[in-house]
DNA sequence: GAGGTATCTGAGAGTATAGTAAAATACTTA
DNA sequence: TAAGTATTTTACTATACTCTCAGATACCTC
């Protein structure tokens, strides 16, 4: 068997940046569509900073995407893959 | 939203146990079907000791499954689930 | 431009994870 | 039962991650 190092490299980063319940969570929250930080942070029990530390991962690992409007963040899912992933994952395990 | 916390942890605690290069290669390598530990160590550059501890963390997340045969262990992915999510992840990233 | 709100950044401490080497266990065969 | 093979466990070290707190930015309104 042959692997191709870079991609799994790849896959192993992405699966690190979502294996975590806050980020897991905001994921999961953005499903619904665009939300900003206030939004996100007032679903879970954590600090704004600490969320906006989450934020920034999954922004890093480009699974997020975001924008700005006048001094609110809009964050969302940034493509598709992300969505069927985070569906396999709500249908087989949750 | 609500999230069902237990639900939650349990799934970052599978995510969590994927998202390492080694692993990774172990669950495609398995996805072939059962392996002894000499089989798996010839296909990566890793020491035995190391991949057994990595074993062990995929068996403890309850991914895949173990049986003795003389001195031999044999390991297998430990259901479907696991086998879907690993083609998701390979079907969309790979 | 002063004050307020939303978000980000950086430092520090605590905890978790990974790799290596050495010793331990379990089994087989001579 | 002694020696050999396959695998696991333990101990240790190095590195990475997470959280908290204290500023720092950026933008908006008065």
């Amino acid at each position: 068997m042959k692997f191709n190092e870079q991609q799994i490299e790849l896959v192993t980063e992405l699966m690190k940046s979502i294996a975590h319940p806050i980020r897991m969570k905001i994921l999961c929250f953005l499903m619904e569509g665009e939300k900003n930080v206030g939004e996100i942070e007032q679903q879970f029990g954590s600090t704004i900073s600490n969320i906006s530390q989450h934020l920034t991962v999954l922004r890093k690992a480009n699974i997020i995407d975001r924008r700005k409007e006048a001094n609110f963040m809009f964050y969302s899912l940034k493509d598709n893959n992300i969505l069927k992933l985070m569906e396999t994952l709500k249908n087989n395990f949750c």
